[in-house]
DNA sequence: AAGGTTTGCGGCAAGGATTGCAGAAATATT
DNA sequence: AATATTTCTGCAATCCTTGCCGCAAACCTT
C-alpha cells in the first residue's frame, strides 16, 4: 500500500504530473475531456493531496501554535473552542500543547512549534516564567505572538486580556459598600502578573475607602487541591478569620465556600465570598457563587483573530485587546 | 528577514549543505573542528531545522489528529491533557479539531487530517453520524485509527471505552436495593450508542429485579442547557414523578439535583440522583452528586498509546481496551 | 499560403533536509 | 616512492506540489 500522488494518477493516465495538478485545480488551460478524466481516477483512488508538500513550498503551515499552562483549567477549555472555531473557518488547525506551569517545558514546547513552522504562537505564560528569550525568539522569526490571560510585562505584543486591576478593585468595592470590614485575598502564584494585579485592584479598593490593609489577610494560596484545603482551614480557623473573601480563581472560591460550610460559618452573612472565573458550576452551589466571569470563549476568538491580522499585514502596529469582565452576583454575597 | 536553513550556514563557513547537516546530527564522519563551527553558527543563527522538510522526506508529520464533538465537553478535556502527556513525550504532536456533533464537519476534519497527513487519529464520533465511509477511508489509507468513549458497532478497529451496559445496569441495581420504584432513565441523544447501551443497562437492571418498566420514565434530554431545564421541569412536576434518577451526564444529573431542591423534593429522601462522567465540581453539591466514574485521563492516554503500537507494530490485532468505571457513592443516594 | 494567436500540455526549478555513493585528501603500509 | 587505507566532504536523488517558460499543434486572419 503506497502514497497516492499526483505522479500515481499521471503516469496511469499517461500525462504529466503538471496537467495533473492543473487539471485538480481547474486551471482554464486543461481540456474539459483530460480534467474529467483526472477528476475520476483522483476520486477513485481516493487522492489526498499532501499538505505537507504543499506547506514546504509555501513555507507556512496553516497551523496556529497554542501554548497553556493547563488545558484543563477552564478558562483554557472555553478559550480553545473559541479558537478552533475561528481558525477552523480559516482553514486552519491548532496545535496544542500544554506547559503544566514549568517554564522548561514552555520553551521546549515554543521551539517544537516553530520547528514545525506554524504560522503563528498563542500563547499564555508559565507560573513559573520569569525569563523571555523564548518569546523573543519567536518575534525574531516574525511569527506572530499573541499572548492572553496572563501577560507580562516584558514582551511587547499583541495581547488580549481584561482588566484584572479594575476587576479586582471593583469586586472589592462591592464588598466594601455591603460593609464588610475584614476582607482577605487569596491570591494566585505571584509571579502571575494578573495575581499581582489583582491583588493591587483588590489594595486600591481598600485604599480608596480608606481602609487599613492587614497583611495576615493575603494569602498566597497553592492550585494544588490538598494543599489549597489546608490554606483555606488556616485561615477559616485563624483568630484573623475575614468576613469577605475575594479569590484568584473560582476553584479556590468554590472550595473556600464548601470548607466555610462545613464549618458552619453563615455564607453570606458571615463570609461573602467572590471569586474569578464565573465558572459554570458556580451556579450549583448553595448558595451560588459570585464571580467575575470573563469572556473566555470571545478571548480564544479574538487571540486568533489578532494572528490572522497580523498575518494578513504584518506591519500593524500590536494590537492590545482588554475585554470587559463582569461581576456575577449571586448568593454567596 | 529571511528563514535560516541549512544552506545558510553551509554558505557562511563555506561547506557543503550536507557536512552541516550530518555535523548537527553528530554524525561520525565529520571532523570535529567541522561540527564545533556548525553548531556554534546554528546557535549563532538560532537555526531551527525545519519540520515540514523532514516530514516531507519521511512522509509522516509526528502528528496525531483528535476529532471530538466538544472540547469543552469534561470527558474530553479531562481526556485531551492524557493524549497530550503521552505525545509530547513520544515527541508527537496533537491536532484537535472538534464536529459540534455535526456529520459534515466531522468527514471535512478527518479529510483534512488525512491531507496532513497525520500518523494516526484518534475520534469519538459525533451524535448525527450514521454512515462511516470516512471512517473506512481512514484505514484504506493505513492510517491508525482509534476510536474512544463514543464508539461505534459499524468500524472495526481500536477502541478504548467503559462498559457503559454494565456501568448502568450496576449504578440502577443499587437504586432498586435500596428500594426505589420509579426509577428514571435520562438519556442522552439516541442515536449514540453510549446513550443506548445504557439505556439497555438501565432496562436489564430493572428486568433483573423483576420492575416492569414504566415508559414515561424514559426520557430524552437535550444537551442544550435551556430544553435541558424544560425537561427536567416536565419530569419532576409531572405526577409519574420518578423517586431515583440516573442521568446519561452529569450535565443533566447537576441540574436535576438543582431543580429538584428548588422544588422544594428532599434528597436523596425522595429523590435519588446519579449521573454519569463523575465531573469534579459534584463534590461541592449539596448533597454532593454521586456518579459513574469513568478514567478519562486514562482513556486519553491509552487511545494514544494504541495509536502509538499500531504504528510500530501495523500488523497486530485490534485492540479493544474497556477500562473500569466505577459509581461513586455521595449524599444524593 | 504565410504569419499570428490560441489551446493544451510537458519540463524544469524550487522549497529544505537526509543519505548512499563516490571521490578527494590525508595518512598508513610495503 | 608507490600503493593501500582511512578520514572527510560533496554530489545528486528523493519526498510532493506548484509556478513559470516554452513548445507543438490547431485555429484564425488577410
Amino acid at each position: 500500500m503506497e502514497e497516492i500522488t499526483l505522479k500515481t494518477i499521471a503516469t496511469q493516465l499517461g500525462i504529466s504530473i503538471s496537467t495533473v495538478s492543473r487539471a485538480l485545480r481547474n486551471h482554464p488551460d486543461i481540456k474539459d475531456s483530460t480534467k474529467q478524466a483526472v477528476f475520476e481516477l483522483a476520486g477513485q483512488l481516493e487522492y489526498e493531496p499532501n499538505q505537507l508538500a504543499f506547506q514546504l513550498l509555501n513555507r507556512r503551515s496553516n497551523t496556529i501554535g497554542v501554548v497553556v499552562p493547563k488545558i484543563t483549567y477552564s478558562l483554557y477549555s472555553q478559550a480553545i473552542p473559541g479558537m478552533v472555531d475561528v481558525s477552523e473557518r480559516h482553514g486552519y488547525q491548532l496545535l496544542i500543547c500544554q506547559t503544566d506551569d514549568s517554564y522548561e517545558k514552555e520553551v521546549r514546547q515554543v521551539q517544537s512549534l516553530l520547528s514545525s513552522r506554524v504560522s503563528g504562537i498563542i500563547l499564555s505564560v508559565s507560573a513559573n516564567t520569569t525569563q523571555f528569550d523564548h518569546l523573543r525568539r519567536i518575534q525574531s522569526k516574525n511569527v506572530p505572538l499573541v499572548l492572553f490571560n496572563r501577560d507580562c510585562e516584558e514582551i511587547n505584543c499583541s495581547k488580549v486580556t481584561i482588566d484584572n486591576h479594575k476587576a479586582a478593585c471593583e469586586a472589592v468595592a462591592v464588598l466594601i459598600q455591603q460593609g464588610r470590614k475584614r476582607i482577605a485575598y487569596l491570591g494566585g502564584p505571584m509571579n502571575l502578573q494578573i495575581s499581582r494585579k489583582r491583588l493591587e485592584g483588590y489594595q486600591q479598593a481598600l485604599n480608596d475607602a480608606g481602609v487599613t490593609p492587614d497583611e495576615r489577610l493575603i494569602r498566597v494560596v497553592s492550585l494544588d487541591k490538598e494543599a489549597m484545603i489546608a490554606s483555606l482551614n488556616d485561615l477559616l480557623d485563624s483568630p484573623e478569620r475575614p468576613d469577605a473573601v475575594l479569590a484568584y480563581s473560582d476553584q479556590i472560591a468554590q472550595w473556600a465556600l464548601v470548607m466555610a460550610k462545613r464549618k458552619g460559618i453563615r455564607i453570606p452573612d458571615e463570609l461573602a465570598i467572590i471569586g474569578f472565573y464565573n465558572e459554570p458550576t458556580n451556579e450549583l452551589l448553595d448558595p451560588p457563587l459570585s464571580s467575575v466571569s470573563q469572556p473566555a470563549f470571545e478571548m480564544g476568538v479574538r487571540a486568533v483573530e489578532l494572528i490572522f491580522s497580523e498575518l494578513k499585514n504584518s506591519r500593524t502596529a500590536f494590537e492590545r485587546v482588554v475585554l470587559e469582565s463582569k461581576l456575577i452576583v449571586r448568593g454567596s454575597i
